[in-house]
DNA sequence: ACGTTGATTGGTCAACCGATCAGTGATAAC
DNA sequence: GTTATCACTGATCGGTTGACCAATCAACGT
């Protein structure tokens, strides 16, 4: 007879199963994961995940929900609306930055989210999300606080996809720093250049 | 008896089953391709595959090779080293641009590069391609053409990033733009305000 | 003529994968 | 105390997949 008393308690294998499934998914890939090695992770039988979730499309669908979820209530709250315009772009791109860093396997997946998966399931994602990012970004630029030869979703999304260059390709970026002895940039630094790029203020001083 | 003139008189099996192996490993990654997918595409057996290549592994390899070195001899043709700092990079961004934007599959390709393959086979990739760029931003800003507030990699880093994002995250992109209106950004328009951005001239006009 | 070499094929095999299912035990409703 | 429900397991099944192999055939040197 088979112990079975050790799961029982716990009486939350599901979680057990999306942590799993986050490890392995964002290790491997979709099509790389395999159910067992979700199963095995997660300490519970594989039969558990497909009686859960319905199969491996439901598991991949849920975990994705579940991560841009919380993303996206981290960052609703990471910005005092009563901030003035330049100090709640500077925390929000600190927010977004931080969130990732410290959520590597988040991360990790949602760059798998951009290529594989079961269907290419452009969920209604962080649409939420870019409409507040944008709608701050104008009110900083009405304010002088941004550089007004380019639209605000523009700043945004360019602030926003070279943090992302940043966590992902250290290793480029790295040689690219490398070259002049740069390679040791910290976070708070680079993230400054990243706020003037977009404040536009420093000038090239055309000699 | 099977007829099989037809395969020999074309004499160059490899460039089709590389082709082939472009189009599929670009289509589903390197864990959703399948050796019969990439052969029946190729026109070929799929026992050829494993003649010429030794396996899925190495047919990989060789596919990701191919286009990086197709890449790097593009990029080095695209500028001419005559030109003035300030035109080069406008060229060489503008080449690369439209060099990803010309083979799409091998940009979705080195998408897949960075989490799929069998091994994380960290090449020597683009590293010539990346001291060239720096040396060539270096001197720009040398002469005044970029701001100066910033290590030449890291603008170089950064105009790479921006434009890579703009490519394989259009949605996003024009979500962003479409909240003020501005959906309908061209690619040389974008291009200019990426130059924009590492100029640093227009200020923001801090009222 | 003849043997060697290399390109190419069709067929085959063991391994693995996702899914399914019958069975077991705990829980709760009646 | 009986029954229905639900979480959970272990085993199994059909289908794929990557790799392998013997056989065929053209090309070429000798």
């Amino acid at each position: 007879m088979p112990e079975l008393s050790l799961a029982y308690p716990l009486a939350d294998a599901r979680n057990a199963i999306l942590e799993g499934g986050l490890a392995i998914f964002a290790a491997d890939g979709f099509h790389g994961a395999t159910m067992r090695d979700i199963a095995q992770k997660a300490g519970v039988s594989q039969g558990l995940l497909h009686h859960h979730f319905g199969g491996k499309d439901g598991l991949w669908r849920m975990v994705g929900e579940r991560i841009t979820a919380d993303f996206m209530t981290y960052m609703a709250n990471a910005v005092d609306p009563a901030l003035p315009a330049d100090d709640g772009i500077k925390a929000m791109l600190r927010s977004y930055l931080n969130y990732w860093k410290e959520h590597p396997t988040a991360f990790r997946f949602n760059l798998w989210r951009l290529l594989d998966g079961p269907r290419s399931e452009r969920v209604a994602r962080s649409e939420h999300i870019t409409q507040h990012g944008v709608a701050l970004f104008q009110k900083a630029q009405d304010a002088g606080f941004i550089r007004k030869d380019m639209p605000p979703g523009l700043a945004l999304i360019i602030s926003g996809s070279v943090i992302q260059f940043w966590l992902h390709s250290q290793l480029e970026v790295r040689d690219a720093l490398a070259v002049t002895g740069d390679e040791n940039l910290e976070d708070g630094v680079f993230l400054e250049h990243v706020l003037n790029l977009i404040r536009g203020v420093p000038g090239s001083g055309t000699t």
